[in-house]
DNA sequence: TCTTGCGTGTTACTAGCGGTAACTCCAGTG
DNA sequence: CACTGGAGTTACCGCTAGTAACACGCAAGA
């Protein structure tokens, strides 16, 4: 029981969950988000059990695989958003610090976005969202914290910011997702497109002349 | 060899293939996405190999299943992007139109998005968006050839009608799930709340006064 | 009428998954 | 020395997707 001691133990089982997670990650950068627990445990040199006891069941396994990954981006996003520089810059740059994320470990953000959540044995029913995509929920809520923090948005800002921190997270992860398939421009194409309609050019833009009936 | 007689049996096993798609919608609408092979069946009221000689695999049982939610989704949403109204307008019918479908049948929607794809005999490796959702592509491709054909963008509009067809889906869709799982407000606020960052608002916002440095 | 196909359906199986029970082995302590 | 506790193993369970092989019914051809 000497503090000592069970620090010690501490900091092998630490040290051992470290290489389990890079021999996941490994795994997973190779197979794809269909990684199974065999293979993982393989890819540690060890058996299936030990991996359980580290981290409960695949979702605890996924969950500490994606906090990394999503700590590691995150705070590349908020050093994007806080650069000094005017609106639309640092919009155009935690774009692109997103893209380019994906674009260098698409198997890894694939596995982030699409766990395939797998739980057989638990509840089901109307739980829309509640197991979902943690990546993507951390994500619009933090640019949602941070649009509330800095613009005047006037009564039910808060709400609003809400709403465009999940809109906007979701249009920059269905177009990049699109984008990496296709790959139709270069990465600063797309921010730029993307930037654009976000500054209302949508809106803006004129009707076709000529066009269909009206 | 007849031709009518190939045409009633044609028609009988289209009868078929019409009664067990409409069990599988109803053993989705009921377990949620992991629906099994084995409970479609007895919903059915037959066994799991009727079913494999009609869709193949699960991923055809899937994917004729997405086709029709997504074809009768896709016509809701072309008639309200083609209603006799200003852009504003429509942009918001539409909205609210995917909006409402998600909202009647969230478990549906929710298989349609998160097929699980588990093909584990099957190619790996960087084929990201290869077999991915295609209930998003196929909305981002028809929404960005309705951008296309009624905006005059100019040069290069074709690829931004692109860009923005996905990522307004892929606003829409995050938007929307996120809705769905917390349901923070009505379903017309958050239609206006999305309206109003494609039409520039986000852009357009005052700095807040007396914010974190400058 | 008997036979030959063919489509429809079944039972019974394989291979692999997530997850677990029960056992072994070894270090440190009295 | 005996003992206790954590690390690790083998061998299993129940489940899944998917398949092989067999049985029934019903039309056409001799």
């Amino acid at each position: 029981m000497d503090t000592t001691q069970r620090t010690e133990q501490q900091r092998s089982a630490d040290r051992r969950r470290r290489e389990l997670l890079e021999a996941a990650d490994r795994v997973v950068l190779r197979d794809g988000p269909q990684a199974s627990m065999n293979a993982i445990a393989a890819e540690a040199g060890i058996t299936k059990p030990i991996l359980y006891r580290h981290f409960g069941d695949k979702s605890g396994l996924y969950a500490a695989l994606a906090q990394r990954h999503t700590d590691a981006l995150l705070n590349s996003l908020r050093a994007a958003l806080d650069a000094p520089a005017d609106r639309r810059e640092r919009v155009e740059a935690t774009l692109d610090t997103y893209l380019a994320a994906i674009e260098a470990r698409p198997q890894v953000y694939r596995f982030l976005m699409h766990p395939a959540e797998g739980s057989p044995g638990g509840e089901q029913g109307f739980d829309v969202g509640k197991h979902a995509i943690p990546l993507l929920r951390r994500m619009g809520e933090e640019l949602a914290q941070v649009i509330e923090d800095r613009l005047d948005l006037g009564p039910g800002g808060q709400q609003l910011a809400r709403v465009w921190g999940h809109g906007i997270v979701g249009m920059m992860h269905a177009a990049g997702d699109w984008w990496l398939g296709e790959r139709p421009c270069s990465r600063a194409e797309l921010v730029r497109s993307l930037a654009d309609l976000l500054w209302g050019r949508l809106a803006a833009a004129g009707d076709k002349v000529g066009g269909p009936g009206f």
